[in-house]
DNA sequence: CTAAATGCAAACTGTTTGCTTGGAG
DNA sequence: CTCCAAGCAAACAGTTTGCATTTAG
């Protein structure tokens, strides 16, 4: 293996938070000042179709990678901040599944993120922010997707 | 209002599936031929910020627009052949809003694509679909969301 | 030595924007 | 007549690719 993949692997499994290419192309060079963008994108195709790193998506158009040896989970992403919280909860395949079967399907997999804001008059229980996406918004567009059955909302982008 | 504009109302309203500025381009160049993009994009931002428009973003990186009268609902994307089955189910909205509380959050919103395959075992109730997501793949890429607890899968994109 | 991986720059896709012209009211 | 809106082309961001060069094994 390269040098440059051995120190992608190794920046990459530093990091605490989901990179996109360019995070991770920034960090690298900080290494070592002679690794392409190329190779960034190059690598982390061959690691995704090798089952090492799972691709996110998280809608602002960077995807981002993770390790894919973790605990299947989803991710939560605060808008107030753009940190991500990742978190398990089996109900929801669980839910999508049936779901799926009500309409004569079978569920094969799904693309999750729920955007959510601080509820400070709970306890803060376990707030264990992981990415940061896209903090400020550009232009005070709307994403896209509804929630409680009435507003529709979602994070400043 | 301008002859393009009612014209993109127009289409829009007609069409039965969600459009990409692309596809929207298309078919309103059929009916007249001189539409620029710019037009077709400027006039989707505009009625998608006056609540006319949603925006949908089915993660291949091109948005589609549906009305935004329509009651909520969410996706499910047929991995067969990219069809879109548009369904309802206020239980996901509770889910995610009990588990963003469970973490000591609000939801604000959340985003959902729901990959599945017809299971011809069962009855093929209400299968409408409505929008062709991408049917072939390009490359063998897999998506990246999991599902019910093991596998990862998604389209192929 | 040979196949595989890198670097660089050019190509691409979807989308946005600056600027000038055109048309609705 | 006054502006909002359209058209065009250039600009953008993220990502991909062709090709010559380097390098690991």
């Amino acid at each position: 293996m390269s040098r440059q993949r051995r120190l992608i692997i190794r920046v990459l499994s530093e990091a605490r938070t989901h990179l996109s290419a360019a995070d991770l192309h920034q960090r690298v060079t900080e290494l070592d000042p002679d690794i392409s963008l190329a190779t960034i994108y190059r690598t982390l195709t061959i690691f995704e179709e090798e089952g090492v790193l799972k691709r996110l998506d998280f809608g602002d158009r960077k995807m981002r990678y993770e390790q894919a040896d973790k605990e299947p989970h989803d991710h939560l992403l605060d808008t107030t901040d753009g940190s991500v919280v990742e978190f398990q909860a089996p109900e929801v395949a669980a839910l999508l599944a049936t779901i799926a079967a009500r309409l004569g399907y079978r569920l094969d997999g799904y693309r999750l993120d729920v955007f959510a804001s601080p509820d400070d008059s709970r306890a803060e229980s376990a707030r264990a922010c992981v990415t940061a996406v896209q903090p400020p918004a550009k232009r005070p567009r709307s994403r896209h997707h509804h929630h409680d059955g009435r507003e529709h909302s979602a994070p400043g982008r």
